[in-house]
DNA sequence: ACAATAACAGACAGGTCTGTATATTTGAGC
DNA sequence: GCTCAAATATACAGACCTGTCTGTTATTGT
């Protein structure tokens, strides 16, 4: 007979599907049905955990922002052993992931975009999302440059923005190189002036 | 008794409509029903110019790139008059766009985040218009640098597709002067290397 | 062993979606 | 005045959507 699920965590295997058919195919594309079907839960069993596809929508930001912490924790930590700095490392981690298959963009621009009324819970979520990714770029500058002297990230922050949605509409890595090239020299005058 | 609409000039009048609900909502939020109905269109006249939905959206992404260009042409004539180059002037037309009401960010970018499938033909054409809209900032670049120099020019179309975004999750254009002081630096240390 | 909880299956309501079919009305040129 | 094309109104098919309801089956703690 068929086999029941090992974790049975029911929960997060609705949070792993959700999370993987919202990012490939957008919020509006995918429908409950398909989230249950594939995560081969009940109908009811979703609605106990979330009781509301907003609701899901925005487990899954939440979800998806710690698997983002710890993607670029790990990335990052393997190329600074053979890296200048912390910069580098980031930008490569950064296209380590614009080149993953499947890459799609940012989730959170993405819900931006999807979601757009502007008082949607997740379109809040994903402006407090940015604010702690700049806080975080302007962590891995400070451990580049020293400290208090970030004056180029919320630049470098534009620019980070701005590769990602490129990428993938030139369904290219090319302008992950662009970028960093861009950000290293920002810094480099910063340290100079 | 009910007018009759001036021009008659229904294809027109679905363009201008779509393009607007579009924009405003999505293009998954906005069904054909609405569109004819603020159109004030019969259903089969909308079928008769766009033979789908997804051709009425590729004819409006077509539609607004027109827009855009009359729009910064435009804009930036203005700004010109008073001041110091034309790499200034876009941004300033840039800021001015990002601070009108509805703003909601790059229709293109957005286009490319719900057509999800990179075959769809409207997809093809965000990535064209890229281009386009690459090479339109890369004269301008060279304009206020002289013919052949503009190498920071795809860094700077980085910082702009960046700062588009951000603007819109942050709900404000305070990121457009960031993004206007980064590129002036970055032509700037050009002109000196 | 037994009660309580969680997950299951599957039908259903009420609405929306795209696209089609049918039949009628308007308007411009000749 | 007549013709022909364009635009109209309206109903409909068939699929999908979110969310609810009912009732059954595992699983777990005590």
């Amino acid at each position: 007979m068929e086999k029941k699920h090992a974790t049975s965590d029911v929960r997060q295997r609705i949070l792993e599907t959700a999370d993987r058919l919202f990012y490939q195919h957008g919020l509006r594309a995918v429908g409950i049905d398909r989230i249950i079907a594939e995560a081969d839960v009940a109908k009811m069993s979703l609605y106990k955990h979330f009781p509301s596809k907003d609701e899901l929508i925005l487990a899954v930001l939440k979800y998806r922002e710690v698997q983002i912490q710890e993607f670029f924790g790990a990335a990052m930590h393997q190329h600074e052993k053979r890296m200048k700095s912390k910069l580098r490392a980031f930008f490569a981690a950064l296209k380590d992931w614009s080149m993953s298959p499947g890459f799609r963009g940012c989730a959170f621009q993405n819900a931006r975009v999807e979601l757009a009324d502007p008082n949607h819970p997740g379109t809040q979520f994903v402006r407090e999302h940015k604010q702690r990714f700049q806080t975080f770029i302007t962590g891995i500058i400070e451990e580049s440059l020293g400290k208090g002297s970030a004056k180029a990230a919320p630049a470098i922050n534009l620019l980070v923005e701005g590769v990602v949605v490129t990428s993938v509409i030139e369904g290219s890595p090319h302008a992950l190189d662009v970028a960093r090239d861009a950000a290293l020299k920002m810094v480099e005058n910063e340290k100079i002036v």
